[in-house]
RNA sequence: GUGUCCGUAGCUCAGCUGGAUAGAGCAACGGCCUUCUAAGCCGUGGGUCGGGGGUUCGAAUCCCUUCGGGCACACCA
């Protein structure tokens, strides 16, 4: 199915060849100038520089072509040159009911799926999840349902650092405090327990411990050193060890993330590539790319069009250990080999930006991807406190993501059960989901390059342009027709109606830019497209749903069409913030 | 130093490939519940779009310059 624009621009270029003009100068956008008109056409005054020619001349030739049409119902051409167009409430319901009826409410599906992956960038294993995964999570699962919606096949890959210094911190530390264990006992043959020696909690104590001690200890430092070598190469105990470390981090993230509603298909990590990187790096030193600079491997990505220097690509340190840029290349030669993606997204902050430059480039460079293979980095900004600077806990420290989700849950459970006579059960409930979305609206709203304000009191406010206004929105429509529904009514013989009022053509409008928003959020890899629509339409809802009496109207067939209408725009919002990772409950 | 992103209402942010009077929300103020959830709706006030040049019929948007801020600049990830 088309988009509104497309079928508004296709009958203005019409015009504009009829009256003898380029029809590319047809092009119709949204007004800027609401009270003037909705629709308008600029195309006019561009083409009038071209032929040196009065631009109100050609807007008033081509108005005369589409006098007639059954499109719109107001067609003129305004000083200079604008051309000012309004639909026909015939024309916008026809194409809103032929929305509600096709299958993604009209978005077309891709001439040829793409098959894409999405690198989350993940989280360290052994390490509590903070503050800064979040935004890569909620980011990422939007983007990954977006991609999804469009209909791309996609893959999300939650990425775990699980094979670096830190394993062999941990594991040092863990020697340290108990020796005994079979593990450390190379002469050891037995079956090791299937019990781990340690609880999430202590290995989230145990590597900041760890990294303090290597500090200021160099022979704590080497000693790590020595574990994590020894775990890459494969002794026995060790990797029974790290097996261990990672069970228990993989459940706890599992907890965490699902309550976040974050899911991911694989859960690779650095681990999952070790064994492609020595065939990958004597390959990149056959093939001349690779060379030793200052004792290090490396591969010069620098370009003539350069502005600035790029540094270039480290494969090997000089000690010969391989670092975060030989497993990022290595996980795209696995990711090449298994699935053959067009696309590979990245999440990670936008302090990476360099890095991902260096790597994509290495990474066409050596021939690890096909040239046609599109690899992007979303790098977003930082979740900062009130004061604008990065957020932090009351003392300084680093926010644990459990807590700072915690701690939105409670403040939005308060406000409920100040606000409403409702049982604790439904309440928790009811908290968790509306909190959800206070939490992952007050992120995905902003573009995701930018730094954002994380404010407490703003997210959870159920009043503006937030999650749980949207929520709100939803949960009167499930209310009206539930009842409308208790009456006997029955929603699905129920046809959208032309529009009887403003605001209700207003909310046709609202519904109109749904295909076009998703395919702007895909392109742009931009879920705050999708915010702004929901909030678009919320509030034209809204407005609607005050002027309008729905359930009271005895005119049966207005009735029937507001009802369907309603329906309609609720199916839209739920499938919107289903985009976004989130839902909404059946009350509020 | 080099590069990069940003600077829009008191605060938090929109503003699509340049278009007509720069928009929301919060905060402030004023209306609207015997009627489908007032967590809502309607309205008022608030801005030389950091400054200065330029391109254009037309600039918050493009170019240059300047001030202020964030971030990055090979053996961390």
């Amino acid at each position: 199915m088309k988009k509104i624009l497309e079928l508004i621009s296709e009958e203005v270029m019409k015009a504009f060849k009829d009256a003898g003009y380029d029809e590319a100068a047809g092009k119709v956008n949204v007004s800027n100038r609401p009270d003037l008109c909705e629709y308008q056409c600029n195309g006019a005054m561009a083409l009038a520089k071209q032929l040196k020619c009065a631009p109100i001349q050609i807007a008033t030739a081509v108005v005369e072509k589409l006098s007639g049409s059954s499109t719109f119902s107001k067609a003129e051409a305004v000083m200079p040159g604008f051309i000012n167009l309004n639909v026909s409430g015939e024309f916008l319901s026809d194409y809103v009911a032929k929305m509600s009826e096709s299958d993604k409410f009209g978005l077309e599906a891709p001439d040829k799926p793409l098959k894409i992956v999405i690198d989350y960038g993940g989280p360290n294993v052994a390490k509590a999840l903070h503050v800064g995964h979040l935004r890569s999570a909620i980011i990422g699962e939007s983007v990954k349902r977006i991609c999804l919606y469009m209909g791309h096949d996609t893959i999300g890959d939650i990425h775990m650092g699980d094979w670096g210094l830190p394993m062999g911190l941990v594991m040092t530390e863990l020697k340290e405090r108990q020796p005994d264990l079979p593990y450390f006992d190379e002469s050891y043959t037995g079956e090791y327990p299937s019990e781990a020696p340690f609880t999430v909690s202590e290995l989230e104590e145990i590597y900041p411990t760890a990294s303090g001690k290597s500090k200021q200890d160099e022979a704590y430092k080497a000693a790590a050193m020595e574990a994590t070598f020894k775990l890459q190469n494969g002794v026995r105990g060790y990797r029974a060890l790290w097996n261990k470390i990672i069970e228990v981090s993989v459940t706890d993230l599992k907890k965490n993330y699902d309550n976040l509603n974050v899911h991911f298909d694989l859960w690779n990590g650095e681990s999952s590539v070790h064994d492609l990187i020595p065939g990958m790096v004597q390959k990149m030193k056959d093939d001349g790319f690779a060379y030793l600079s200052e004792g290090a491997l490396v591969v010069d990505v620098k370009e003539e069009t350069d502005t600035k220097e790029v540094p270039p690509c480290m494969l090997l340190k000089s000690d010969g250990a391989a670092k975060y840029d030989t497993t990022d290349l290595a996980t795209i030669l696995d990711r090449m080999d298994k699935y053959n993606p067009d696309k590979i997204i990245y999440l990670t902050d936008k302090r990476q930006e360099l890095y991902f430059t260096q790597i994509f480039r290495c990474a066409r460079k050596t021939g690890l991807v096909k040239p046609e293979t599109e690899l992007v980095h979303i790098g977003f900004g930082t979740m900062n406190g009130k004061d604008g600077k990065p957020f932090k806990t009351r003392d300084g420290g680093v926010m644990r993501l459990e807590f700072l989700v915690r701690d939105v849950f409670e403040e939005m459970l308060k406000k409920i059960k100040d606000n409403k006579d409702i049982g604790e059960a439904e309440a928790e409930s009811t908290a968790k989901i509306v909190g959800l979305s206070a939490l992952k609206y007050g992120d995905l709203s902003n573009q995701p390059s930018k730094d954002y304000i994380f404010d407490m009191d703003k997210f959870t406010s159920f009043e503006g342009n937030t999650g749980p206004y949207v929520l709100y929105t939803i949960v009167r429509i499930k209310s009206i027709l539930d009842k409308f529904a208790a009456q006997g009514g029955n929603i699905t013989s129920c046809r959208i109606a032309a529009p009887v009022n403003e605001s209700e053509k207003n909310l046709m409008k609202a519904l109109s830019f749904f295909s076009q928003t998703v395919e702007s959020a895909f392109n742009e890899l931009a879920p705050n497209r999708i915010c702004a629509f929901i909030y678009d339409l919320s509030n034209a809802l809204n407005s609607f749903y005050h002027e309008t009496k729905i359930l009271t109207e005895t005119d049966e067939a207005k009735k029937a069409g507001f009802i369907a209408l309603i329906d309609l725009t609720k199916r839209v919002l739920e499938t919107s913030i289903d985009l976004l990772g989130f839902s909404a409950p059946e009350r509020m």
